[in-house]
RNA sequence: CGGGGUGUGGCGCAGUCUGGUAGCGCACCUGCUUUGGGAGCAGGGGGUCGGAGGUUCGAAUCCUCUCGCCCCGACCA
C-alpha cells in the first residue's frame, strides 16, 4: 500500500473526549473515529488490526471444530419473549419498531436465534454436538458509554454457541474453546489470565473470563502467586481462618454512642479496630429483606449474597423503607431483635464472640452480643469481597488483585434457553430432552483496544506484529529519485514476499513521517534516505526499541522478512 | 437516574461576565526558502457560534425551551 494513496489522517492534538490512552491513540492515529456515543467507525488502520484479529480468531475456531455462519443484528421480539429476556433485559436491549409496528431489537448477543436456528435443524442425539459462531456487530446500550472500543455501545464480538446430548460433550468443547481462546490471545501477544468469574446476566453454572492486565482495566481480578487459581473480584473467594473465641463471654449490653453511623466512627468512638466491629447490611430483595452481617473491616459482595439467596433482585434497602423493614435506624441497625425475617453473616463473623453491633434503637449499640444467644444463629456464608493478602483458598499464599480488560467470557448454559424455547432432541432410547448448551463471546474491538493498552509508549502504539495494521513501514527519506527508487524497489521486494507493508511516499518532511509512523506503531520501520544510500546502506528498526541498524539493501530485506514471519506464529 | 460541566471551521481552544456583527494554534490551498524526529516567511479558502423561540436598533454574548457530548455519583448504614 502506498500511503499518498491511503486514507490516514493523523491528529496531532487529541480529541477532547476521549478518557483512556487506547481511545486518544487510536483516535490520534487515525484507526477509528467517534460517530456518537460509543459508537465508531472503524477507519482503515483500525479495521486492519480487527480484521487481523478476526483471522486469527477463525483460525483458532476451525481447530476447536466451531462452525462460522452469521445470524441478523435485528431481531424479531418474539423469539426474545420466549427466552424472558424481552422482559429481563432492561433498557440495554435497544428496542425497535419497524413500520408495520412489529417489535424487533438490536441484537445485544444472539442466544434466541441461535437456539431457534438448532432447534429446527437437529433433532437427535446423533447430529449433536455442534459448535457454531459469527463474528457480528452487537449494540448494548450501555447507561455511559466510555473507554473507546473498550466499553462501546456498537462493537464487534465474536459468539459461538454450543449444543450437546450430555453434560461430558459440554466439558469438552468448553475445555477447547477455553484452549483456543488462550491459544488466541497468545497469538496477539497479549498478557492475559483465565478467571473463574460469575455467570451474570447470561446464567449458567461454569464460567471463566480471559482478561488482559492493564492499569485502565475496569475489572479487579484475583490471581494466586503461587498456584493457578484466578477469580474475577465478583466471585473470589480466600480460606478465612476464623476468629479464636475470647475467653471471656461478656453480657449483653447497650451502650450510648451517639453520632456514629458509619462503622469508622463506631470504631473510633470505642477505641477499637474495625476488625473486631459487625457491620450490619441491609438489602431488598425479591426473596424479602435480607440482613447480612460482616466483619467491619470487609466489604459486602453483593453478587455473592444475590447468588446464594437465589435472587432475581437485589439492592440496599432504601431509605424510606429502612426502618420499617428492620426495626432500627439507619446507621444503628442490628441483628439483635430486629424486625428482618432472614439473616446472614460471613464466614469472617464465625466463632467471634461477643459482638458489638447497632442495637436498632437511636444512638445506641450493643457490646457483647454473641449469636444464639442474643438473636437467632445466623446463616454463614461467603459474603464478602477478598482483598489483596487474604490467603488464597487453595494454597492459602497471599492473594494479589490485578487490573484487567475482560476481552472473553465463556460460559457453561446448561438448559437456560433449550428448555425455555423447546429445543430438544431424542435420545438414545428415543426420550426427548432439552439440547445442554455453551456459549463463547470474545470482543474483538475490545481485545485490540486492550493491546494498545498493554503496549504503547508516549509517542504511540506498539502493535504486537501479529494484529498491526501494516507489518512494516517502508518510510522514503526525501525525495531524490535514487531513493523514490530504491524505496519502491524494497516495498516490492516485501510485498512480492507476502509481507504486509506501506510505502510512505508521501511528499512530507522526515520528522513528519517519523512521528507518524511511532505513533500508528507499525512494528518494524526500514528508512531510506541518501545519507545511508550513498554508502550502499539502508536501516531498519523495531517501533518497540527503535534502535537503528544498517545494513545492505538485500540484507536488509531479508531480515525484515525473517522477523516478520517469526513474530507471526 | 441524580449532580456538575460543555457545545464557536476537520482537531484543540479564546471571545460570553460587561451585547456592537467572530478570532488564535494545528490541519488545508498557493508561492518562495527549507529537508534525518511534527520547518520558516508571505498570501489564501473555510464557521447559519448545537437547535428553536424570545428580549433588543443590534445577540456567540441576555432570557426560555430543547438536543448532543463529557465528567462525577448510584457499597453507604
Amino acid at each position: 500500500m502506498r500511503w499518498s494513496q491511503y486514507f490516514i489522517n493523523t491528529l496531532r492534538e487529541v480529541p477532547a473526549d476521549a478518557d483512556v490512552i487506547s481511545q486518544k491513540l487510536m483516535m490520534r492515529a487515525a484507526m477509528i473515529r467517534k460517530v456518537a456515543a460509543g459508537i465508531y467507525t472503524y477507519l482503515p488502520l483500525g479495521l486492519r488490526s480487527m480484521q487481523k484479529l478476526e483471522a486469527i480468531v477463525r483460525e483458532e475456531m476451525g481447530r476447536a471444530g466451531a462452525i462460522e455462519l452469521t445470524m441478523p443484528t435485528i431481531q424479531p421480539s418474539e423469539l426474545w419473549i420466549e427466552s424472558k429476556r424481552w422482559q429481563v433485559y432492561g433498557k440495554e436491549l435497544l428496542r425497535v419498531k419497524d413500520r408495520h409496528g412489529r417489535e424487533f431489537c438490536y441484537a445485544p448477543t444472539a442466544e434466541e436465534v441461535i437456539t431457534d436456528t438448532v432447534r429446527d435443524a437437529i433433532n437427535s442425539y446423533r447430529s449433536l454436538p455442534v459448535n457454531l459462531y459469527q463474528i457480528q456487530t452487537k449494540f448494548r446500550d450501555e447507561v455511559r458509554p466510555r473507554f473507546g472500543l473498550m466499553r462501546g455501545r456498537e462493537f464487534v464480538m465474536k459468539d459461538a454457541y454450543s449444543f450437546h446430548a450430555n453434560r461430558e460433550s459440554l466439558d469438552e468443547i468448553y475445555e477447547k474453546m477455553r484452549v483456543a481462546y488462550g491459544a488466541i490471545f497468545n497469538r496477539c501477544g497479549l498478557d492475559h489470565v483465565a478467571v473463574d468469574a460469575d455467570t451474570g446476566n447470561i446464567g449458567g453454572s461454569a464460567s471463566h473470563e480471559f482478561m488482559v492486565l492493564a492499569q485502565s482495566g475496569e475489572d479487579a481480578v484475583v490471581s494466586c502467586p503461587n498456584c493457578s487459581y484466578g477469580a474475577n473480584v465478583e466471585k473470589a473467594t480466600s480460606k478465612f481462618f476464623g476468629e479464636p473465641a475470647a475467653a471471656q463471654i461478656e453480657e449483653l449490653a447497650p451502650i450510648h454512642t451517639p453520632g456514629t453511623q458509619s462503622i469508622d466512627d463506631v470504631g473510633k468512638f470505642l477505641g477499637k479496630p474495625t476488625s473486631q466491629l459487625v457491620k450490619t447490611l441491609v438489602f431488598d430483595t425479591d426473596k424479602g429483606c435480607v440482613m447480612v452481617l460482616v466483619r467491619g473491616d470487609r466489604e459486602g459482595n453483593e453478587i455473592k449474597i444475590k447468588n446464594y439467596l437465589s435472587a432475581e433482585f437485589l439492592e440496599m434497602m432504601p431509605d424510606a423503607r429502612f426502618e420499617s423493614a428492620t426495626g432500627g435506624p439507619i446507621g444503628y441497625c442490628g441483628p439483635v431483635g430486629t424486625k428482618a425475617p432472614r439473616v446472614l453473616a460471613d464466614v469472617s463473623l464465625k466463632g467471634l464472640t461477643n459482638w458489638v453491633v447497632g442495637a436498632n434503637k437511636s444512638d445506641t449499640h450493643y457490646t457483647g452480643a454473641n449469636p444464639g444467644r442474643d438473636f437467632q444463629e445466623p446463616e454463614y456464608g461467603d459474603f464478602t469481597t477478598v482483598f489483596a493478602g487474604d490467603p488464597c483458598p487453595r494454597c492459602a499464599t497471599p492473594l494479589e488483585i490485578h487490573r484487567g480488560i475482560e476481552v472473553g467470557h465463556v460460559f457453561k448454559l446448561g438448559t437456560k434457553y433449550s428448555a425455555a424455547m423447546n429445543c430438544t432432541f431424542l435420545d438414545e432410547k428415543g426420550a426427548r430432552e432439552p439440547m445442554i448448551m455453551g456459549c463463547y463471546g470474545l470482543g474483538i474491538g475490545r481485545t485490540v483496544a486492550a493491546a494498545v493498552e498493554q503496549s504503547h509508549d508516549d509517542d504511540g502504539i506498539i502493535w504486537p506484529m501479529p494484529i498491526a495494521p501494516f507489518e512494516v513501514v517502508v518510510t522514503q527519506i526525501g525525495k531524490e529519485d535514487n531513493v523514490r527508487a530504491a524505496a519502491d524497489d524494497i516495498y516490492r521486494q516485501l510485498r512480492d514476499a507476502g509481507i504486509d507493508a506501506i510505502l510512505d511516499d508521501r511528499d512530507e518532511r522526515p520528522g513528519v513521517k517519523f512521528k507518524d509512523a511511532d505513533l500508528i506503531g507499525f512494528p518494524l520501520r526500514i528508512g531510506i534516505g541518501a545519507k545511508s544510500l550513498a554508502i550502499s546502506q539502508i536501516e531498519w528498526s523495531f517501533r518497540k526499541d527503535r534502535a537503528k541498524q544498517l545494513g545492505a539493501a538485500e540484507e536488509v530485506v531479508e531480515s525484515v522478512i525473517s522477523e516478520v514471519r517469526a513474530a507471526r506464529i
